[in-house]
DNA sequence: GCGGTGACGGTCG
DNA sequence: CCGACCGCCACCG
């Protein structure tokens, strides 16, 4: 079979690091991409963020769901992502001003 | 091994 | 709100 992007792919240091943020985002809460780069010391490397969250579909133990971009939308593309997203937000209590848009001044996760 | 390409972003106008 | 531009880098040919 070909594989070309998970099985080959030996999880890095910074990888780990980023989905160990990840997993710190309190229910209820959600982090933009550059947010959570920066708490795992990797300052300027949010699209890497989101190359991991697409590499990594089940994200196992990770709540991929409370990772948004900056302007509080959510940048899921993938198939059913973006509902499944939205439905485990509001499942948390996560409130939108709009479809699809998080309200970050409500629910944006300050540290 | 090297370079083009595009991406689950961010920012500015 | 939307579009253009920017910067960083993993992926693939």
């Amino acid at each position: 079979m070909s594989r070309s992007l998970l099985d080959l792919s030996p999880p890095s240091e910074s990888h780990l690091k980023i989905l160990d943020v990840i997993r710190r985002i309190p229910k209820g809460r959600v982090a933009t991409y550059g947010q959570v780069a920066e708490l795992a010391g990797l300052p300027g490397r949010a699209r890497l963020v989101g190359h991991i969250l697409r590499n990594n579909p089940m994200a196992a133990n990770v709540p991929w769901h409370r990772v948004i971009n900056a302007a509080g939308k959510i940048s899921v593309r993938s198939g059913e992502g973006p509902q499944m997203q939205r439905r485990r937000l509001r499942a948390e209590g996560v409130t939108f001003t709009a479809p699809g848009k998080v309200n970050l001044d409500r629910h944006l996760w300050r540290r």
